[in-house]
DNA sequence: ACCTAATACCTTCGTTGCGAAGATATCTTC
DNA sequence: GAAGATATCTTCGCAACGAAGGTATTAGGT
């Protein structure tokens, strides 16, 4: 699998790391996760979906019919929540790179402290 | 700009959140901000800045000669702050619902919580 | 009965960001 | 003088993503 992970495919494993979920729900989970900003497409869900089987990282867990309608479940394998594991560690990292750069260095400095001229005008 | 952000963009933006920079001096900062994991390739970083340039988020602060060298600094523009401000936080709100669910759903519960399975086994 | 929306699956195709590789030039070190 | 570090930039291929559309069933409204 090719790390950094994208926005899409990180949220697509953190979706299943809830528990197994069939290919619609996921795309209305990550909607839900991401809170509406973004949300994932069909072309998207399944050909990331097919590249982490491809990679062992997620499997089919069972096919179901409910009302008439079949429902694939895919779930995390191993490989799939270590990875998500070691990639939430990575973004974790960056998060905190950022933060206390923004954040006039101390990264647990209060927002009251005093901030230099582009850093001053929250939302350009 | 399109969001969401790719991890050596977002480094870019995030190493010259702390001040202006040249390019050589962002592909050694990037690497040390990664921990060596990413290190970013000539051709991703000029076509990133270009990028970013075009849409405004970083411009060229000055031209400097070192040594007899060339050395071209660049620096966030307010939007590039801005921007860096909200994909930083979206990028915590990923991070802590991929940490909630990978630790047992609350996200403050030690890690001695009974674990499925799939859960027990660190790194695989 | 008919149409629309929601649920549920999947495919094709274009765009674009990224990575590998390499070209160019100067200064320093051996 | 060769090699390596510093510093710039370009070309090219790939793979992930997003938009769009195709198929089928059920539920709800008129």
């Amino acid at each position: 699998m090719k790390t950094p992970l994208q926005e899409p495919t990180f949220l697509i494993l953190t979706a299943l790391a809830e528990g197994p979920m069939h290919g619609y729900g996921l795309i209305l989970k990550v909607t839900e996760l991401s809170q509406g900003r973004l949300s994932i497409r069909p072309g998207t869900l399944y050909g990331s979906l097919d590249r982490l089987a491809d990679d062992g990282l997620v499997t089919v867990d069972r096919n179901e019919i409910v009302d008439g309608r079949a429902r694939k479940y895919y779930r995390l394998t191993k490989e799939g929540f270590s990875l998500l594991r070691a990639e939430t560690e990575r973004m974790r990292r960056a998060v905190e790179a950022a933060t206390s750069r923004l954040n006039g260095r101390a990264a647990a400095q209060p927002l009251t402290a005093p901030l230099g001229p582009n850093l001053a005008g929250g939302v350009a």
